[in-house]
DNA sequence: GCGCCCGTCGCGG
DNA sequence: CCGCGACGGGCGC
């Protein structure tokens, strides 16, 4: 098996019916996916929504529901995933949007942000 | 099962 | 810049 097999396989995705490719993970095992991917992005660097829905073939919006439940901020870096086109995106903690503090972490972490976060800040691979 | 929620995206005007 | 619809997954009923 080749690397994108192996990693396929690793992401439990599999070719639907119509030929399109979609993770087989539901509930805990997807968010536990999305989590683990988080986990990657190094302090300073951002990622987007939409490249965390393909890397496990699923749909933007689906991952920003599952991080706006995410129980702990912090410890899995949400707020280092942003818009595709560097606007900062939402954050909400414990039902609190707080796109203030998501701003004030990325600065922290070194992130420049003219008005929006500049594409050298995104992570290139994130596997 | 269905219907609605979502921190999105890409396209068209 | 704005509006809109597609898309996928969670969750409550």
């Amino acid at each position: 098996m080749n690397y994108k097999g192996a990693f396929l396989r690793f992401l439990c995705i599999e070719e639907k019916p119509d030929g399109t490719l979609k993770t087989s993970l539901t509930g805990e095992c997807f968010r536990e996916a999305v989590k683990t991917l988080l986990m990657l992005i190094p302090p300073g660097r951002v990622t987007s929504y939409s490249k965390i829905a393909e890397i496990l073939r699923a749909h933007p919006r689906s991952i920003a529901r599952i991080l706006k439940n995410n129980k702990e901020p912090l410890i899995i870096p949400c707020h280092r995933v942003i818009h595709k086109n560097g606007e900062l995106g939402g954050y909400t903690i414990k039902g609190r949007s707080l796109p203030d503090l998501k701003k004030k972490l990325l600065i922290l972490e070194g992130i420049k942000i003219d008005n929006r976060v500049l594409k050298q800040f995104f992570v290139n691979n994130l596997l």
